[in-house]
DNA sequence: AGGGTGGGAGAACGATAGTTCTCGTGTGTT
DNA sequence: AACACACGAGAACTATCGTTCTCCCACCCT
């Protein structure tokens, strides 16, 4: 415990690493991307990297911990700084995906994409999507009640939301969050419509 | 040519192989499953698995063509089977989604979790699903035209579908479909109620 | 009946990846 | 000044996988 080993330092060298492996298991996907390869875009060395991750499954995990945090605080300031009525904050959920979308490394959702390839395989990695999905939906239940919405709506506003991410995705245009946010708008309106029934 | 090597017999080997291929590609991942898994589950062996489908490369081009083949066709053929107006066939693209959702060893759409895994690396898997989604949308525009909705519709009502096909398998529950087709009529009636704008 | 051919089982081969180990070096301490 | 430790670079080890090869058996035709 010399030099550089710092609780500070340490950390700052954990951020590199993640830094490093989400871009490459966000851009490439998980299994592609060796932990060789990390070690080369983090500038970290082998041993060092064992140190802060004992295996490439706990930092496949720190890599989606922190994602997960990143992704919902990001939308939630961009949200906060919306203007307008609390109904129009539920809109701006979809301009912040029409930004995401239009970022040029935009691949899907990392969650959705390591569900596929990994959660069969890697329960943690399952219960992280499903963690991720159920923190959207209920950040959105929240937005959806203090519009004064019905609740049933919240999980219809986060089909539309899913959707938009996937076809963004494979698609290639950010074009989906557009659509969404226009069917989000029509759903909104028809509940104020009729407050009780229509679902 | 002697035994055994009609072309009958051949397509019925390549039907075995694709179907050994198809549960294990959709169960576990593509990466998760070896030519070795693939040979155990068909009970054909390595060679040839290898005269029919030249590389694994090919194996899995061939799983998502069938899938992509048989996926739309047990759509047409539940909305074709549907009574009642045009819209109502619309509406059962839900219903068939839920019983889609209600398999037993529902894992979400292959095609998006083979995106996910394979996309970055794999052209020709990128192309499959962007193929895959837009013969949906067609088929779903196809079905809002004939129901003389406006024709920006099918893109929202895709939205859905999409979205729940990715929420019921994280959350291991059929219940988005439902929640997909009530916001489908809403979109439907409030299309129906102002013909023009409201897009 | 016998030989040649197709096919199956599984070994073999080369590549890659996760993880650990070795070695050399530089630095702080005595 | 000399030692001890920590660290980086990269080799090494093991497992797995895609793909090919070898060996052998069984079958069909003459």
């Amino acid at each position: 415990m010399r030099q550089g080993s710092t609780t500070l330092e340490l950390e700052a060298t954990r951020e590199r690493v993640l830094d490093a492996a989400e871009e490459l298991y966000y851009g490439r996907g998980v299994q592609a991307v060796g932990m060789d390869a990390v070690r080369t875009a983090s500038g970290v060395s082998l041993k060092r990297l064992y140190q802060l991750y004992p295996s490439k499954a706990a930092l496949v995990e720190a890599y989606l911990r922190r994602r997960d945090a990143r992704l919902l605080d990001g939308l939630a300031r961009y949200v906060e700084a919306a203007p307008g009525p609390p109904e129009e904050r539920v809109a701006a959920v979809f301009d912040w995906l029409y930004e995401w979308f239009s970022e040029p490394d935009y691949r899907g959702c990392a969650f959705i994409n390591s569900y596929g390839e990994l959660g069969a395989t890697t329960p943690e990695v399952a219960a992280a999507a499903r963690a991720h999905k159920e923190a959207f939906q209920r950040y959105l239940a929240g937005l959806v009640e203090a519009a004064d919405l019905p609740a049933a709506l919240a999980a219809q506003l986060a089909l539309l939301a899913e959707g938009a991410i996937t076809t963004a995705a494979i698609s290639g245009t950010p074009e989906p969050a557009r659509q969404a946010r226009a069917a989000a708008r029509v759903l909104m309106d028809a509940a104020r419509g009729a407050v009780g029934p229509p679902l």
